[in-house]
Parts: C-alpha cells; sequence; structure tokens
DNA sequence: GTCTATAGACGGATAGAC
DNA sequence: GTCTATCCGTCTATAGAC
C-alpha cells in the first residue's frame, strides 16, 4: 500500500468518474473530450485509447447502472408474488439508487441527451421501459390504473426523495431506511377514495 | 375565423412549440437551431428576430413555467398553514404540472443543461429552489426530516406518476383526480415505523 | 498508453438585401 | 419578418510519432 496508489489501468474508471462529474454540471452534449482529458490531466486522444467514442463512454455509464436494475427485475420475476417480495423489490431497489448515487443523478438530469443515444442503437427508452418492468412486479401485471399510478408514485418517490436530501443529510442509511419505509408504507396503503 | 387561421405573429409562439418537441427528443445541446427553423419551414435567421439567442428560447419557456410555480408558493405563503390549504397547494401544484405537460417534461430530461444555463444567470438550481419552497409550504420550515422526505417524495410522485402515465390514460382528469389524491394520502398519513 | 497535429463537420451568431 | 451568405469558434475523431 505504498506510493501511487493509483495508476495500472484503473484510468478507464477514473474517465468514467469525472465524466460523471461533468456530465451532471453541463450535461452530456455541454461537456466536452477537452474538458475530461483537462480535469484528467490527460489530452483528449489518450481517452480515445480506453473509449471508442464519447458516446461509448456514456454507454459504458449506463450499462453499469441499468445492469443492476435489470439483475433485480429478473430476480423478481423468479420470485413468487407475494406482499414480503415486494417489499423486498422496493428495499432493493432504494438500495441501488443510493449506492448508483451519482451515476442515477447524471442519467436523470441527462434523460433526453441519453434515451436519444440509446434510441439509435437499441429500441427502448430506458427509464419508461424499465419503469414499465418494476410496476408490472410491484403492483401485478393487470392491475388497475389507479394501482399502478400509485405504485409508480412511490418509485418516483424514491429518487426525487432520495437525489434531494442525500448530499445535506449527516446520516445516509438513516435517510436511505426512511425513504425506504415511506415507499413501503405508500404502497401498502389502500387507494383513499376520490377527492 | 377564415383564411390562414395562424399567421400574425404567432410565429414567435410556433417557436417555443418546436423548441419544447426538439429539446425534449434529442436534448436541448442536441438540438441545432437548423432543425427547429426546418421543421417550421424558415431559416435559422428568421429565429433570431424573435429571439436574441438560442439560450433566449429556453428562458422562454424556463420562465413561463416557472412563473406558474412561483406564483403558486407566493400563495401559499400568504394562507394560513392549515391542512386545508395544503391540500389545495398540492391540488395547484398538480393542476400547473398536468397542464404544463410538454414544457415540464422537458425541463426534466435537460436539467443538467437547463441549470447550467440558469445557473450562468442568476445562482439558482431551479428544480432545488422551488422544492425547497414547495417542501417548506407543505410541511412547515422546521419540520422533522423524515417529514421533509415525505413530502418530498409525494411531490416527486406526482411528477413521475404524472408523466409516465399522462401519454397513455384515455381520460387525463381522471388521472389528474387520482395522482392528486394519491398525494395527498401520502401526505396525510402518518410517519411509519422505521423497519 | 499517451502525445502532437490536423482533418472535417457543424454549431451559434451576424450583416445586409428585400 | 424573412432570406442569403458568411464568419469564427469548437467539437469529435483519427494518424502517426514516441
Amino acid at each position: 500500500m505504498i506510493a501511487d496508489a493509483r495508476s495500472r489501468t484503473d484510468t478507464r474508471a477514473r474517465i468514467q468518474q469525472v465524466a460523471v462529474e461533468l456530465f451532471t454540471e453541463h450535461g452530456y452534449e455541454g461537456t466536452s473530450l477537452r474538458e475530461i482529458a483537462e480535469r484528467l490531466g490527460v489530452t483528449k486522444a489518450a481517452l480515445y485509447y480506453h473509449f471508442k467514442s464519447k458516446e461509448d463512454i456514456v454507454a459504458s455509464l449506463v450499462q453499469d447502472y441499468y445492469g443492476q436494475i435489470d439483475a433485480l427485475i429478473e430476480w423478481g420475476q423468479a420470485q413468487p408474488a407475494t406482499a414480503e417480495v415486494r417489499r423486498e423489490i422496493l428495499a432493493r431497489y432504494v438500495r441501488i439508487v443510493a449506492e448508483g448515487d451519482k451515476a442515477f443523478r447524471m442519467l436523470h438530469q441527462n434523460q433526453a441527451a441519453v434515451n436519444t443515444l440509446a434510441a439509435a442503437k437499441a429500441r427502448a427508452p430506458l427509464f419508461a421501459e424499465r419503469l414499465r418492468f418494476l410496476i408490472g412486479l410491484l403492483a401485478g401485471p393487470d392491475a388497475p390504473l389507479a394501482e399502478r399510478v400509485k405504485v409508480a408514485m412511490a418509485l418516483g418517490g424514491v429518487s426525487v426523495g432520495w437525489m434531494y436530501f442525500a448530499e445535506q443529510v449527516p446520516d445516509r442509511d438513516e435517510l436511505r431506511a426512511t425513504v425506504t419505509s415511506l415507499a413501503s408504507a405508500m404502497l401498502e396503503s389502500p387507494m383513499p377514495d376520490a377527492t
């Protein structure tokens, strides 16, 4: 554990990390490879050794993140559809959001740009597609509309609740527990009467 | 009501409308003025008669939309802090989201780009700032963290719940009622025990 | 694995005619 | 109020030396 702890070829990981920061700050299209290279203290050309294009950088981030969501969906589909499983799916979802934090925020703040990049390759709006599966798992595939809306709102609440408070809270684990139990409570609450 | 119903100088409004569409599809930075002009059947230069810059176009959209939110916040601050007022604030918020629909989605999907544009002018991240005020109104300014998280989640749920279902639902008014009553129920529900 | 240098394209913005 | 023409900057990406 001495001398030049980073090195080897974690350069790739450092590029990803800086890219997340800058894409979050200035947006994907608003960030040039020059900026990324400068913050890393290398030149643009060096980036092209590790990634074949700018799009490839963001694609690697998308894959890392959505891979976790997809794994959760697969796991959920293999479980029985009980209330307890649903609670567990939700808890795991919150954990993914909480740990993927920075990448998650970046993707959220660049949905338009990221979706069009993805749309060029595969036919699938990223967020909406995953949300659809998660709603299916948590509400049952042919639950009435109001139930599905409730589930979507609970999941949306998780994103906003986490992202708004994560940076300003002393104890992130406590926040995670709070968000999880609030979202669970919403899932399990009966439908209110229409106003 | 005959002949050439659009004309006069609603060109400005048409530019805004097309801009919302394209910024949503390809992102703000991913959309060129050439594309906007082409879809309108005019040239780039024509746009500059109506807006002094590309940034100015998005600024006009931001102002239209956030002006409504700001008006709601002002109204709320002038009301007594009763449960009924809170329900009304929430109902009005949902109405703004539902009516501002397209602009709202565009702003959401371009947060990174839009925030940096705004940050250059005034020191204020747009979304976070408004959210802060709304949370203050709905939870009380020095409510405990968990309460504020609950409120943030309810508001976030409104955005996601509306945006995900708005395009695929037969009756938007019914969706609005559903979203409103679900969010209200969440606001008024007691805090669950931590898991 | 990182550099210098440059190709090649496209962007926002302006000038000035009509 | 819209057009043609053009300027100038920046960007992604590549070639080729070290």
